[in-house]
DNA sequence: TTGGTATTTCGAAAATTATCGAAAAATCGC
DNA sequence: GCGATTTTTCGATAATTTTCGAAATACCAA
């Protein structure tokens, strides 16, 4: 299980989460999004989902990925934390 | 060259940047801390410098490393700015 | 200059991560 | 249930990163 900074540490991973600041996407609609296959991109998606970065349901076939900003704000409130103690 | 994404996803950096936090150390000051060879530690610090995450300044044989608060702060405000555009 | 201390660089091995094609799984409409 | 669509998992390879011991570098003191 990989962590929230390990998660950032990918360019793609990062523009996937720029990308979902916009609105919600369907997993193939993000593959759509980089020349990378859907598997890699499945797999990306995968470690931004186990660290909380994103939010997923169900639409019938297909998986809906959305930003989770909570994780994030997380991540900046301890920085701010770190910075001023 | 290592982004401060990437360079921030060792734990090890991360524990040396915590480090610093209190006040400057020596190189093998910082060695003495981990249970790493002074190589992998020296690997890190460098990985740290080219990052800007950490300034540092001989004094005779040995290197100060200190911690540049300025590469953090861009990073929360980068955050910030993310997630309130 | 020589010797001593502190740190970095080099070269290579081990560990981790990114990537892909193919196969499997999940879900729908019929 | 069956075929179609979407997504994930599997198994393998390539690329990157971490790690070390040994050698090299930097600096000082005598």
């Amino acid at each position: 299980m990989m962590d929230v900074w390990s998660a950032l540490a990918d360019e793609t991973r990062r523009e996937i989460l720029d990308l979902l600041r916009s609105r919600p996407y369907t997993a193939g609609e993000i593959v759509d999004q980089f020349s990378l296959s859907a598997a890699t991109v499945s797999h990306h998606l995968s470690v931004l989902r186990e660290t909380k970065l994103v939010n997923t349901t169900r639409r019938a076939q297909t998986v809906i990925y959305s930003l989770n900003p909570a994780m994030l704000r997380r991540l900046m409130n301890g920085l701010a934390e770190f910075l001023n103690p």
